[in-house]
DNA sequence: TAGATCACGCAC
DNA sequence: GCCGTACGTGATCTAC
C-alpha cells in the first residue's frame, strides 16, 4: 500500500500548497481513497472537483443530431467530397463531445480532485492517455505538410500545395486506474456526510455530476466559492477559477508551471493532468478560506441566504422540466413552410441572396436611394452605434410604405422561435426533459439567471409553454406575487398614496391613473390605465418623459405632464428616490432588504451619462434586488414543503414559482401551502404581500 | 478559424 | 443622454 502524499507546508508563503511540484502523487489504491475519506471527516470541509469527458457512444440520440448537423453543414457546401464529409462529422462530433463533457446527466468523470486543510488527493478514474511519445504536429499553412496528410489531387499523386495540418501527438498507455464504481462508493462517506462541508467552484455541477454514479445527489451542505465572491463584488467580468486566483492571491498564472491543460484534458499527458487536478482542489479551497475569512455582516448573511438556495436550485435543475419533443417538432415544420413561404416571396421582391437575417441587407434595401436599387425610406431609430435602425418598432412605424416590411416583420418572428426556441430547446432536450442551469452569481443585483436553456425567457405565447407539461398524473402550479417590485417601493418609501392602494387592494396601475388623471378609481378607462401602468414601470427602471412617449404613444408634452402630475401625486416615491441616489453617492453602494450590496463606481462620475445611468441603476438595483431577496427566501421554505407532498419545484423566473404537483383532489391545498411559504397574507412594513396561483396541465394553462 | 461585438428579441 | 436585469442567435468584425 501506498502512503498518502502530505504536501510540504510553505513558511510565510502564499498559501498552503505553494511547494506543490511536478510527479506528483496520484491516488491508485481503495486503501488510500478510503484513507483520504477518514482524513477529510476529521476537518469538517473540503473543496472537490471532477474532470470529465463526453462519451458520445454512450448516446445514441446524439448521433442523429450530429448526422443532422454533418448533412445540414455539408448542403450548404458547393462542393463535396467524402474527405470534406469526414472531417465535417469529425469536428460536429468533437463539438458534440465538448458539449456533453460539461453536461451533468451525460458526462464521465476521469479525475476527482479533492483538497483539505494541507491535503490535496487526484483520483485518477478513466484518464485516457499517458505520457507523450511523439508531440502532436501542428501546420499553419504555410508550410507544405507531410506525405500521408496531403491532399490527394485527381491524378492520384499528393498535391504538394501549403496547407493547415493537425497531427495528433501519441501516447503511452495511461496506469492502471481504479473503476468509478469502486472509487465513488468508497467517497460515499463524504458526499452524503450532513456535517461535512462540501466546497467547490461552480458546485452544482461537480455535485450533480458524481449523482449519477450515486442515483441520487449529494447532500448538504454545500459551499460556492462562485457565490462567495460575487457577494464581495458583483462587478466582476471573470469568474473562472484563474480569475479569482489572480485577483485574490496576485498569481498571473497559477497553472503555467505544470498544470497547463490544452484544449481537452482528455488530450493531456497523464502527469500533466495529475498536476492540473491537484492544482484545481487546492485553489479551490484556498480560494474559499481566504473568501469566507473576508465575509461580514451583512454580507455573510447574504452568503448563507444563497448557499440554501444553491441546494434547491441544483435539486430544481436535476428534476428538469418536461417538454413535448414532437410538439416542438411539428411546431417546427410549422414554423419551416412559413418560413420557405416568406422567404421566396422577400426574394421575389428583393433578388436571389437577400439574406433577411442581415440586418445590413435590410438597411441597404429599405433605406439607399432609388437609384442604388434601394426604397429610399427614411430611417425613423438608430442603433447604439448610429446607424440606421431595422428593428421591429421601427418597421412597424413604415410599414405601410413597402409590402416588403410586414414579411420582414413575419420572417423575424418565425425566424425568432425557430430558432432559439425550437431548434435551441430540442438540441437541449434530454429524454424528454430539459435541466436548465440557474445561476447565482451572474446578475448585478442578485437575481437569478438561467441558461443552457434559459427558461426565465420562454415567450407567454401558448404555442411555446403550452409545450411545457407536467409529469404523467400531475399538474403545475405557477404561484406569483402581484406586483412584488411595486410594494418594496411602497415599503421602502412609506408613500402615502401608494401605502393606501396597496392596503385598499386596488389595482395598482388603476391607482396610479386615478391620481394622475384625477378621476374615481371605478371611471378609468383602458387607455389610462395603460398609461399608470407605463408610469408605475418608469419608476423602477428611472425612464423619462421620451422613452414615456415613445412606448404609450402620447406627444412628449403630454408625457412630461403625466410624469410630474406622478411625482405630485406620489411624492413620498420621489423623495427615497432622492435619497438612495445621496446614500449611494455617500458609501459608493446600496443594499437591499436582505443586506445585499450593488456598488456603484459611476455613481460620482463627471460624466452626466455615465452618472445618471449609476443614479437609475441604485434605485432600481434596490428594488429587483430585494424582490429577489424575497423570492429566494420563499424557495428555501417552499422546497421542502412541496417535497413533503410529493412536489416539484421546477422553475424561477423572478417573481414567480413553477411547481409539479400530484394531480389529486388537493391541488387547491398544494397551491394555499405554496401560496402560504411565499408569503402571501403577510406583509412588508404594513404593505401586504399578494401572491396568485393557477393550475393546469401545461405551462400555459397554469398561467 | 476562433473569439469579440453588434443588433435584435424574448422574459420579468 | 433619456429604461432596469438577464440569455441566445446570426451576422459581421477582428486578431492570430
Amino acid at each position: 500500500m501506498k502512503t498518502l502524499e502530505r504536501p510540504r507546508r510553505t513558511s510565510g508563503g502564499r498559501g498552503l500548497f505553494t511547494s506543490f511540484h511536478p510527479g506528483s502523487h496520484y491516488v491508485s489504491t481503495i486503501d488510500e481513497v478510503r484513507a483520504l475519506v477518514d482524513v477529510v471527516i476529521t476537518q469538517g470541509s473540503f473543496a472537490f472537483d471532477v474532470e470529465t469527458v463526453g462519451v458520445l457512444s454512450h448516446h445514441p440520440d446524439l448521433t442523429e443530431q450530429v448526422d443532422q448537423q454533418v448533412k445540414t453543414h455539408v448542403e450548404a457546401l458547393t462542393s463535396t467530397s467524402d474527405a470534406i464529409t469526414d472531417r465535417a462529422r469529425e469536428n460536429k462530433e468533437q463539438a458534440m463531445t465538448k458539449t456533453i463533457a460539461l453536461d451533468p446527466k451525460r458526462n464521465e468523470v476521469i479525475w476527482v480532485g479533492i483538497a483539505t486543510n494541507g491535503y490535496s488527493w487526484a483520483i485518477p478514474v478513466g484518464h485516457p492517455c499517458g505520457e507523450v511519445l511523439v508531440p502532436e504536429e501542428v501546420g499553419n499553412g504555410s508550410t507544405i505538410p507531410p506525405t500521408g496528410h496531403r491532399k490527394i489531387l485527381k491524378s492520384g499523386d499528393e498535391s504538394l500545395a501549403k496547407a493547415r495540418y493537425h497531427i495528433p501527438a501519441v501516447f503511452a498507455d495511461p496506469p492502471a486506474q481504479l473503476s468509478r464504481a469502486e472509487v465513488f462508493e468508497a467517497l460515499k462517506p463524504i458526499f452524503f456526510d450532513h456535517s461535512l462541508v462540501k466546497v467547490g467552484h461552480n458546485v452544482k455541477f461537480d455535485a450533480r455530476t458524481i449523482a449519477k454514479y450515486y442515483g441520487e445527489l449529494p447532500v448538504g451542505p454545500l459551499h460556492d466559492t462562485m457565490l462567495v465572491q460575487h457577494a464581495l463584488d458583483e462587478n466582476i467580468s471573470s469568474f473562472r477559477l484563474t480569475s479569482l486566483i489572480s485577483t485574490n492571491f496576485g498569481e498571473h498564472n497559477p497553472y503555467s508551471k505544470h498544470g497547463k491543460v490544452g484544449a481537452n484534458i482528455s488530450t493531456t499527458p497523464f502527469s500533466i493532468a495529475c498536476n492540473y487536478v491537484h492544482l484545481d482542489a487546492r485553489w479551490t479551497w484556498m480560494l474559499y478560506q481566504k473568501l469566507i475569512r473576508g465575509l461580514t455582516n451583512p454580507l455573510r448573511q447574504v452568503v448563507e441566504q444563497d448557499v440554501r438556495v444553491l441546494e434547491v436550485l441544483m435539486d430544481m435543475e436535476d428534476i428538469g422540466m418536461q417538454v413535448d419533443s414532437k410538439g416542438l417538432a411539428s411546431l417546427g415544420e410549422e414554423l419551416d413552410s412559413k418560413m420557405t413561404d416568406v422567404h421566396s416571396e422577400i426574394t421575389a421582391i428583393t433578388y436571389p441572396g437577400f439574406n433577411p437575417d442581415s440586418v445590413k441587407d435590410k438597411r441597404l434595401f429599405l433605406f439607399s436611394a432609388k437609384r442604388d436599387g434601394g426604397l429610399g425610406l427614411k430611417p425613423n431609430k438608430e442603433t447604439e452605434k448610429g446607424q440606421a435602425s431595422v428593428d421591429h418598432d421601427s418597421l412597424r412605424a413604415m410599414e405601410h410604405k413597402h409590402p416588403i416590411i410586414p414579411l420582414f416583420l413575419n420572417w423575424a418572428e418565425y425566424k425568432k422561435m425557430k430558432s432559439t426556441y425550437v431548434d435551441g430547446l430540442l438540441e437541449k432536450t434530454n429524454k424528454g426533459r430539459l435541466h436548465p442551469n440557474f445561476h447565482l452569481h451572474r446578475t448585478s443585483t442578485g437575481r437569478l439567471s438561467s441558461s443552457d436553456p434559459n427558461l426565465q425567457n420562454v415567450p407567454r405565447d401558448s404555442s411555446i409553454r403550452g409545450l411545457f407539461k407536467a409529469d404523467d398524473n400531475s399538474l403545475l402550479i405557477v404561484a406569483d406575487y402581484d406586483q412584488i417590485e411595486l410594494r418594496i417601493m411602497a415599503m421602502f418609501s412609506k408613500d402615502e398614496n401608494m401605502m393606501e392602494i396597496f392596503t385598499k387592494g386596488i389595482d395598482i396601475h388603476t391607482g396610479a391613473a386615478s391620481l394622475l388623471f384625477d378621476k374615481p378609481v371605478a371611471e378609468i378607462t383602458k387607455d389610462e390605465r395603460q398609461l399608470g401602468k407605463s408610469a408605475n414601470f418608469l419608476t423602477a427602471y428611472g425612464g423619462g418623459a421620451s422613452k414615456l412617449s415613445a412606448t404609450s404613444g402620447v406627444t412628449l408634452t403630454k408625457a412630461r405632464e403625466i410624469i410630474n402630475q406622478y411625482y405630485e401625486q406620489f411624492d413620498g416615491l420621489s423623495l427615497w428616490k432622492h435619497k438612495v441616489v445621496m446614500q449611494a453617492k455617500k458609501d459608493g453602494y446600496v443594499t437591499t432588504i436582505s443586506g445585499r450590496r450593488r456598488r456603484l463606481p459611476d455613481i460620482n462620475s463627471n460624466k452626466d451619462d455615465l452618472r445618471s445611468r449609476a443614479e437609475r441603476q441604485a434605485v432600481n438595483a434596490i428594488v429587483q434586488g430585494s424582490a429577489s431577496d424575497i423570492c429566494k427566501k420563499a424557495m428555501i421554505k417552499v422546497h421542502p414543503k412541496v417535497r413533503s407532498f410529493g412536489g416539484k419545484l421546477l422553475v424561477q423566473v423572478h417573481d414567480e414559482l413553477v411547481v409539479n404537483v400530484p394531480d389529486n383532489d388537493r391541488v387547491d391545498y398544494y397551491s394555499g401551502i405554496i401560496k402560504e411559504e411565499m408569503g402571501h397574507g403577510k406583509d412588508l412594513n404594513n404593505v401586504p404581500i399578494v401572491v396568485s396561483s393557477q393550475s393546469g396541465y401545461t405551462w400555459s394553462e397554469a398561467k
